[in-house]
RNA sequence: UGGGAAUUAGCCAAGCGGUAAGGCAACGGACUUUGACUCCGUCACCCCCAGGUUCGAAUCCUGGAUUCCCAGCCA
């Protein structure tokens, strides 16, 4: 697809060539895994970029496989987002699985560890089990259920299977370790009874499998060779080895850690994210204030624009924070060439250019994209009353600056030189328009050379301006200097996303939503060039010295256009 | 000495015994009908620290420091 850059060496990478290389893969497959219980985020976009494109390098496979082993926890509204969101970043998987569909085989291979000894029926309750598992520096003590023998933990587990017993009444137990120094291994749950509505398979199952169980025999039945997840499953290498091993799967895959994406001045976590849509904080999920897929979407974000994002980070082991501007460098970058030019006003203030003749308007012919004359001209028309921005005018201007105040001159892009001559004022002192003068030589494209200004600035016919409401957008959390609390933040997300689980610290969450920016959204009406009134939801502009901005696709309507800043322009001149 | 992992510039990151890629940011300058873009230049005598091996070490060895992850019937 287009001239994307292909990734850089990363480990995995690497890895991959070695395994081709000596012969222990023939061809690599991997997979995506994501849990329907919330959105896609920009973190999710970065494990979608690398397993899709590291396969397609290779000429591999990717499946796409939900990981619904939870069904309290998950929802088809989100498995629906899921796909759209995927497709939208422009990649095909090669199968379509749910984790789900394996219920039954992994049923079949529980049995199987049953026979071998391998796992049993533990009649404790959860309280129990967590009391005997030990500390990080202690033991664990075995459970007085571990000896079972085999008939009856086969007995018991079918009528688990039966709907015999409650809720939390009775788990299966991979029978390892309690000693083991890695707590993963202490006899880890590897099936629940859950009597819950399952959004694939209904009624049918009351037992569920657990993600640690579940997953490499996904994995393994499908082919996966090389599958990557983050940091914190490392812990759980030993245990996804063990059951591929002792389930006695015919495909041994392998899996791969790698660092997860966070990003300064946002959250990346599902639980928390869905914490700012349920207390409206903001739109919902796809507010572009959002890191998520949706969000970014909605923002004016392009697939392009994040996939070369999740290439130029790289893939590696070390925690990290990547600065959001890296992120917006991709957008302008993208945009730069695909995306029209137009003048749009924000914040209006009126001009009145006293020479100019009453009644007149001439239509000018300017360039779509100065840098991309294939994308054409249009007109735009001009006369006696104008708007431009408040902010290109200071009564008392600062050093430096070279926009409008009284007695100076600047070029109106596109039009004539003007120069302030008085700024009226109203009772309060405000000021609420200008009288300019203009230079009928000056007049853009006819080559006049008298003398230079240092400014130009946008404006937008008065008779012809067209109303549009602006949003900009600021970081969702306020503070972000402090890189490494934020990393405590995002870290500490990771591992909690589950709102019932109190292992967590409740208080945490109260320190999150103090840090969140009230004023993350900025709305402000101005004008738009008479030719945009014709605008359609996601149609990307760059607005002259403003940046680039998306038409929001849920509140533009006919008569009301509402435009989305997708990033501003970078600037090095800021007014104190 | 519970176990697992990480450490290269402000932020990402390559590097795999032959003398520190690249990108972002920043800072100078040129150009400019966007204070944008583009272009030019600057930005690690050094790779967490200390020893050692070697003709040669960010890469190998030894010891140490710091940070992160793990005690859900979540994923």
């Amino acid at each position: 697809m287009e001239t994307e850059k292909p990734t850089s060496s990363n480990f995995i990478k690497n890895i991959v060539i070695d395994d081709l290389k000596s012969g222990r893969e023939k061809t690599i497959v991997t997979r995506f895994p994501p849990e329907p219980n919330g959105y896609l985020h920009i973190g999710h976009a970065k494990a979608i970029c690398l397993n899709f494109e590291l396969a397609d390098e290779f000429n591999g496979k990717t499946n796409l496989r939900f990981d619904d082993t939870n069904p309290v926890k998950e929802d088809t509204e989100y498995v629906d987002g899921i796909l759209n969101d995927i497709k939208w970043l422009g990649f095909e998987w090669d199968n379509l699985h749910f984790a789900s569909d394996y219920f039954e085989m992994n049923y079949e291979k529980a049995l199987l560890l049953i026979e071998k000894g391998k796992a049993y029926v533990d009649d404790q309750s959860a309280d129990d089990i967590r009391k005997t598992r030990g500390t990080l520096k202690e033991p664990g003590k075995d459970s007085p259920y571990r000896n079972r023998s085999v008939e009856e933990n086969l007995d018991l587990f079918k009528r688990m299977r039966a709907g015999e017993f409650k809720d939390g009444e009775k788990v299966l137990r991979a029978k390892i370790d309690m000693s083991s120094p890695n707590i993963n291994l202490r006899d880890p749950v590897i099936y629940r009874i859950k009597h819950a509505h399952h959004h694939q398979t209904g009624d049918k199952w009351c037992i569920y499998p657990m993600y640690d169980y579940s997953h490499p025999l996904g994995d393994a039945v499908e082919g996966v060779t090389h599958s990557l997840c983050s940091l914190e499953y490392e812990d759980h290498r030993p245990l996804y080895d063990w059951a591929v091993r002792e389930c006695e799967m015919e495909n041994t895959p392998h899996q791969y850690e790698f660092a997860r994406l966070n990003l300064t001045n946002t959250v990346m976590s599902k639980r928390k994210l869905k914490s700012l849509v349920d207390a409206g904080v903001v739109d919902g999920w796809d507010d572009p204030r959002m890191p998520t897929i949706a969000g970014l979407r909605r923002k004016g974000y392009t697939p392009e624009a994040i996939r070369n994002f999740c290439r130029e980070i790289g893939v590696a082991k070390s925690y990290s924070i990547v600065d959001e501007r890296y992120l917006e460098h991709f957008i302008r970058e993208d945009l730069k060439l695909k995306a029209p030019r137009t003048m749009a006003i924000l914040d209006p203030l009126k001009v009145v250019i006293t020479n100019y003749p009453e009644g007149e308007t001439e239509w000018f012919e300017i360039e779509n994209n100065a840098e991309n004359p294939d994308m054409g001209t249009r007109k735009v028309p001009f006369s006696r009353e104008i708007y431009i921005e408040r902010e290109d005018f200071m009564e008392n201007p600062v050093p430096k600056y070279f926009r409008l105040f009284p007695g100076n001159e600047v070029r109106l892009k596109s039009a004539y030189f003007v120069k302030c001559v008085e700024a009226v004022k109203d009772a309060d002192g405000n000021i609420v328009e200008l009288h300019c003068t203009y230079d009928p030589e000056t007049r853009s494209g006819s080559g006049f050379s008298g003398r230079k200004v240092k400014g130009t600035i946008h404006w937008v016919d008065a008779a012809h301006a067209v109303p549009a409401e602006f949003r900009l957008y600021e970081p969702i959390l306020k503070d972000d200097a402090d890189l490494s609390q934020e990393a405590e933040e995002a870290a500490d997300d990771i591992t909690s996303e589950s709102e019932e689980y109190t292992g967590g610290a409740a208080g945490e969450d109260k320190s999150f939503l103090d840090k969140i920016n009230k004023d993350s959204l900025t709305v402000l009406n101005g004008f738009i060039e008479p030719g945009l009134t014709d605008v359609k939801a996601h149609d990307k502009f760059q607005l002259f010295r403003h940046g680039y901005f998306n038409v929001d696709p849920k509140d533009s309507a006919p008569g009301r256009i509402v435009f989305n800043r997708t990033v501003s322009l970078k600037s090095s001149f800021e007014v104190k």
